[in-house]
DNA sequence: TTCTATGCAAATTCTTTGCATATCT
DNA sequence: AGATATGCAAAGAATTTGCATAGAA
């Protein structure tokens, strides 16, 4: 059940078909970095890696894709409230939006899913009137270890 | 009651002076921006407005002055989801905190507060375990008007 | 075959820094 | 006085773009 397994193309490959841009050698490479990413990665970490798989990839060539993915809201865009510095990092939006919480003292991040983010993104919608298609939401503060660690 | 009035110091001066940063001309111009601002004001606009109070405000002093500001939580920062660019935008946090809901039609900001807000990350600090010191929801979709007028 | 994506290098834009001087407390 | 903040200019990052070529559909 390999990633490139054609049978099993991955999300976002099946996301870019979807919407008629082109699979190409270097797409499939950051593609394939992104959903085995265990992580949230920068362009420089995903350039990296990429170029691990399809040496010819450039740093260029990430941005455009990464530019391509956001519009397709295949990829979400955080900054991790610049707690690691100004970077942006990149995630699959896979298994629906989340949020993502940041402890401030071990930078340990977790992602809150499902229905708390649901009923909270609900309510908020209910309380302003809008369709909200998309989110994100950053929280800081100190995780249980932490706190329980002083 | 003018912004420069000594008696009603504004919450940034007040907060600067608790936390024993000094209050100069620049940083009074920057602040007084922040403060009479109706919208999110970026780098550029901070810098230009500033220099209208103060014609020796300097880019790099806004830089500073704005690290400065949210290091002592007293401005946050935005993205707006880079729907507007990819700048960063800044704002005063006072009344607490508090989501920005962005419509992706027509461009404008609604800011729910209170107690929408505040049950939301209770909820969230509760689910995850996490003590929630700051946090920053941004969210995208259509608003009322612009869902109406199709 | 036609249209899109890529590599590369250069250009832009955004942000930070060193240092001598000016300014707050 | 003593510590901190500022302006300026230059450096450093991050990101975008033009263009000729390669590659997907």
């Amino acid at each position: 059940m390999s990633h490139r397994d054609p049978a099993h193309a991955s999300i976002l490959i099946e996301g870019m078909r979807k919407n008629r841009v082109r699979v190409t050698s270097p797409r499939r490479a950051i593609v394939q970095v992104l959903e085995e990413a265990e992580d949230h990665l920068d362009v420089e970490e995903i350039t990296e890696r990429a170029k691990k798989i399809d040496a010819s990839v450039h740093r260029a060539t990430v941005y455009r894709t990464l530019d391509m993915l956001k519009r397709l809201h295949l990829v979400d865009e955080l900054d991790l409230l610049h707690l690691r510095g100004d970077r942006h990092y990149y995630e699959v939006r896979s298994g629906g939006q989340h949020a993502h919480v940041i402890c401030t003292r071990c930078g340990k991040v977790v992602e809150p899913r499902g229905e708390i983010m649901a009923s909270c993104i609900d309510r908020l919608a209910e309380a302003t009137g809008h369709r909200i298609d998309f989110y994100r939401l950053e929280a800081g503060g100190v995780c249980p270890d932490c706190e329980a660690s002083d």
